[in-house]
DNA sequence: GTGAAAGCGCTAACAA
DNA sequence: TTGTTAGCGCTTTCAC
């Protein structure tokens, strides 16, 4: 079917040998042959077979990014900031999704293994010490994302903990009395790895003590959580609704449209992640930015670094601000 | 490194075309022995090499999907729908970006044969006669989706020219007398595939047409195309904003927003792709709605049954439809 | 039921 | 400067 190197030795009268010197300029071969060979290469369209090479070679050029699913903002932002990094580096980029299921997870990575991928970025939802050990025996260079799973692998993220912080002092420097905080369920927290957002709480929480909080706030962790909230009267006490990522804080401001409330007089609402699609929404979200294109930009850095130097490589958090918007 | 079917043999002390059988339950192999074999390449932690089985069985299992990037939010969900559809049918994604460069898209495409996809999902940016024939040569199953190239290869999209036929017709059955389009430069045609622009805005010359318009619509090609706006009376006369797209239809929005227009009374207001992020968006916006999640399955659908078959297969068009919003 | 060997297309070490 | 050979890890055919 396809040109092999094979063909052009023959037509060429060489050895298959003298063809891969001539197609890969090593030395050790005439400029006469090499033109032939290079020329008939290029008539037959001929290009290399990279399983061939890389079983030969040992290392396929290739990156495995292992995510939940890319219909948050976030997520396709940090896919498209990977494979325009990892293809700079002249790495391709094979993409697999788990829709947050542990099973998928582990068929992912499995066929990662399989495909013999030089490294993985891995944006983790297992977690424990079955998983860590599960991935040491892989033998792999990992880089984890947003979800950390220990100091083992290196960590492309922010510090969430202290970005909630500050985004519930900034709540509490506007005079809000409560905090209503949405966020995924956390009871889930020994069946999967939700370190991002257990980060989040625990900053909500040190935050809201440091700014003096008598109260708790109000957490919200069901699925239906509009529902939830609309059992709650905003109005009761001077409310800020905080969100742990942006999509909440889209939904819960469409809802609280709906029901006539204004943002921010009758009740304040503050999200997370600055997603790109946020410069459309009014009033503006007030809401956590961090660079999440950076983020995939280094996660890269990190584990080519590691394909080539061998040894785990670091990365300092990414930096975080918080955008004052119209909605707090 | 990472064990192989040999080493298994060893410790076995049987031969590897028997491993061979054990592992991929061929026939003419005791029980006995294949239960061993099972065993220890369990417990050795075993996974196959998938380029090794590639090279010897001549598949891949491998989708390349050329797309310019994730920012338009259509992108990142039909790939989320494409990666979703191949996982499925045991298919791997390789994902490539081309920035809609069409030197990126020629490097894109080289790269996926080298890697020996068995077959290509590609956006194509490339066009013409040139571009056809080397696609040809390449000898491998493409889909093309959204832009078309030729009924050569097959083809999952809308009815592009007459969905927006039909928009133009809603719009000019709310009353607007005056219609602005926004779209990409159109005077790039025969330097990069603009097929899904071209057709749409050959259906908005035709439904004005029919629709009676006596005048051309004020089309806006320029990239900084809210300057070009700026210079419009908008007021002059019932005027509706058309844009080819709701990403230029969500800035166009912000910016009548910010010169205090309101919508629809001032000046109305259309968008096209209906993408996920609208929901969130006030005043609703008008668009032509499609699935492109649908896409993305038929697209895989396309392509993997062109490999099982050898023979190009059709799909049908994908539907779409009116949704009927606030702004207009 | 099992082993041996060739071959997929390439790289790399060794001969000539 | 060039050819030969072994080997990467698997599949597959053929012989026993």
């Amino acid at each position: 079917m396809s040109v092999t190197i094979k063909e052009i030795a023959d037509i060429c009268g060489v050895s298959h040998g003298t063809v891969d010197r001539a197609l890969n300029n090593r030395p050790g071969i005439s400029d006469k042959t090499k033109e032939k060979i290079l020329k008939i290469a290029a008539e037959l369209n001929y290009y290399p077979d990279f399983r061939a090479r890389s079983l030969a070679k040992g290392t396929t050029k290739t990156i495995g990014l292992v995510l939940f699913d890319l219909y948050n903002r976030s997520f396709s932002q940090l896919t498209n900031a990977v494979e325009t990094e990892s293809r700079s580096k002249d790495y391709l980029v094979n993409l697999l999704l788990t829709d947050k299921c542990i099973h998928s997870e582990k068929e992912a990575i499995e066929n990662l293994i399989s495909r013999k991928v030089d490294g993985i970025i891995l944006f983790p939802i297992n977690q424990g010490e079955a998983f860590e050990s599960y991935l040491t025996n892989l033998n792999i260079p990992i880089v984890t994302i947003c979800n950390k799973l220990s100091d083992k692998w290196s960590f492309v993220g922010i510090d969430d903990r202290s970005a909630m912080k500050d985004a519930v002092t900034y709540v509490a420097g506007k005079g809000y009395e409560r905090v209503v905080y949405i966020c995924p369920p956390l009871a889930y927290r020994h069946q999967s790895n939700i370190y991002t957002q257990l980060e989040r709480f625990e900053g909500l929480l040190a935050g809201m003590q440091q700014c003096g909080y008598t109260e708790e706030p109000v957490v919200i962790t069901e699925k239906d959580y509009l529902r939830a909230l609309s059992r709650i009267d905003l109005k009761a006490s001077k409310t800020a609704i905080l969100c742990s990522c942006d999509l909440y804080a889209l939904e819960t401001m469409n809802f609280l449209k709906d029901r006539n409330y204004r943002i921010p007089e009758d009740v304040g609402l503050m999200g997370f992640d600055n997603i790109d699609v946020l410069k459309y929404i009014s009033p503006k979200l007030t809401t956590v930015h961090y660079n999440v294109e950076e983020m995939g930009f280094r996660a890269v850095d990190a584990l080519v670094r590691q394909l080539e130097t061998q040894t785990p490589s670091s990365t300092p958090l990414v930096e975080y601000k918080i955008i004052q918007g119209e909605s707090l």
